[in-house]
DNA sequence: GTTACTAGTTTCCTATTAGTAAGTAGTAAC
DNA sequence: GTTACTACTTACTAATAGGAAACTAGTAAC
């Protein structure tokens, strides 16, 4: 009954979506992802965006999105120098997903009612 | 540009996304929904699922599971009690939102090619 | 009274994550 | 040469998550 029959081909989806899981888990990935659905933004634009996020936190946590292919990061020679965060296809296609736990996040919300 | 107009609409969507993750994030979360989406299940049988769990984190996750209502806790007065733990309708209604993301996860993969 | 069984709890320790504050690099206007 | 601007980095600290090992409660068979 508790054997290998049921948990075997789970390996598999657990271990996919812990990946995904992994990639958009943390205090500021999400905001960060969020903030570049509106389009490429630089480095001080998003910071304005995600008011608390400290220089450290946004430049480690672009790092890793960028890293895992869901952002590009595109540094253009002017003076002060700028630099442009952008969804990648890959980034982009995440919306589905993200929109279908929304769903249930507000089925959720709707059930287990907490404050805020 | 970087005005309320875009991020007000969508302090609603992360505080519902971030909601959503939270009840599934964490270590071992998922591989206990896993494991009682094939049935209401034991203690000791979750535990045998998930090698490597120590009864401090399954006791821990469990509670956490009940109060947000993911699962339910059924006590029977047998002789050594036996302790019943099953996926509420919420618990269930996870699963569609749980398959966007593996196959976004999947897609991912294929990108962002790691080994394992 | 000792062992065993289920379902946990408790304490202490380690590791990972996030926050704070200050500093850096390159350039250019004044 | 001092200020300013963008895009960071570095060092240190605090908070949270997770792990290991031992212990508890209730009951019952031997």
């Amino acid at each position: 009954m508790t054997n290998s029959v049921q948990t075997e081909p789970c390996t598999f989806k657990l271990k996919v979506l812990r990946d995904a899981l992994e990639v958009i888990q943390g205090k500021w990935r999400l905001p960060i992802i969020i903030s570049l659905t509106f389009g490429k933004k630089r480095f001080g634009e998003i910071k304005k965006d995600i008011k608390d996020i400290s220089p450290k936190m946004l430049s480690q946590e672009l790092k890793e999105l960028e890293i895992n292919k869901l952002i590009s990061r595109t540094l253009y020679d002017t003076m002060p120098v700028t630099v442009e965060y952008a969804l990648t296809p890959l980034g982009k296609s995440l919306n589905k997903s993200m929109d279908e736990l929304i769903e249930w996040g507000i089925h959720f919300r709707k059930e287990v009612i907490r404050k805020d």
